[in-house]
DNA sequence: CATCCTGGCTAACGAGTGTTAGCCGAACGT
DNA sequence: ACGTTCGGCTAACACTCGTTAGCCAGGATG
């Protein structure tokens, strides 16, 4: 279920702008920054004028708006469905940890949009935003926390460690070339293997 | 010696100008980002209009240079007496891990604004900064491949540890806070243990 | 006292940019 | 055939903002 709809190659397949428009959005957004792209740049990028976008957007904030509310939402998302899935603590920690790296290896765009771009979201929806980043966040803490209670995991704190975590992961965002020679799950098994070592509960 | 100059109480002591405006300018830049920053608020935060920055510095564009290269200099600085100070891998390792976590957290600001807005700098400024940064990030790994050769370290790839302990650092630039009851180098030493456990080298 | 320098100010320019208005050709339904 | 809708286009507006020009008060300097 690809995002991107590339090239068109001639006239046939609907072309459903408005994804093509957000996909060349994120894209500049990440690459740039938000403020730093123009209307005109998101147009040339799908050969159209700028002012032809409003055909088919609101405007350039609620673009942004689409995709990081359209990010946060897909990670909590997986998350959830990580949490669910059950199994003692040490699994779920290395579940939830695998899919954040997997997902900001995948996403890198949305990612690193979704993290950067945060303060260029007006109200309501930037607090709107940051409570469900607060919520995916807590996650891992409460984690970190049942788990050093069980005696499975040793921490002098719940709070750096799990920010150490999700902090090691939102930087694969940053770093992460999808062209290279190593698959998204590959490196989340490998951060998943460094979380538990980190927490004191490596298979030494 | 702090760089930040407060509230002028009177009208003792020398302005210095130039320091108070890159200040305020740092301040902004890391609040609201760079392009969202106007000569007009750096001017408000010492009261004085936008205009009359410019008897004291040539261009916005040079107070951002002036603070990433002043920030990646001292990053360098700061790790290279860690290097020099010797011990075995894993004393270096801990102690460029603490360098690197209390400088973003002790210089947050500066940490911030030189991660985020480097794609903000022009050439060839951009291409400088980016390669001190490169000098920065590659003696993490040389070390984290010293001490897997040395059979101290077990880890997969030297890469992924070292982007993984280099992200936790930056990552307390975006979250720390100074009026916390955590101290810089409490939390700095405790990044190094974290780190030093997620190579499987652990006191355990 | 005269002069100059420092460092503030306002006014204005010029470039850039999100957005709106209004036009028009092509595809399509009836 | 004909009207309507879709989705492009150009022109233009409204505004922001970095920067420059030019003025002036006040203190230092001779």
């Amino acid at each position: 279920m690809p995002s991107a709809v590339e090239h068109r190659t001639g006239s046939d397949a609907p072309p459903d702008r408005h994804r093509e428009i957000l996909d060349a959005a994120l894209e500049l957004f990440a690459t740039i920054g938000y403020r730093a792209t123009t209307m005109a740049q998101i147009g040339d990028r799908i050969g159209i004028r700028g002012p032809s976008l409003y055909k088919h957007v609101t405007s350039k904030q609620e673009m942004l708006v689409e995709i990081m509310a359209g990010m946060m939402e897909e990670l909590l998302r997986r998350q959830r469905a990580a949490l669910d899935a059950g199994g003692d603590v040490r699994d779920r920690l290395e579940r939830i940890t695998a899919v954040h790296v997997q997902y900001h290896a995948e996403h890198r765009y949305e990612a690193f949009v979704g993290h950067r771009e945060i303060d260029n979201l007006e109200e309501p929806e930037r607090s709107r935003i940051l409570d469900l980043r607060r919520e995916y966040e807590s996650h891992f803490r409460e984690l970190v926390q049942e788990g050093r209670e069980l005696d499975v995991f040793r921490t002098s704190s719940d709070r750096w460690s799990s920010y150490a975590i999700l902090d090691m992961g939102i930087g694969v965002s940053a770093w992460y070339n999808p062209t290279g020679s190593v698959a998204p799950d590959e490196l989340a098994a490998t951060y998943a293997e460094l979380a538990v070592r980190m927490l004191g509960a490596g298979d030494a």
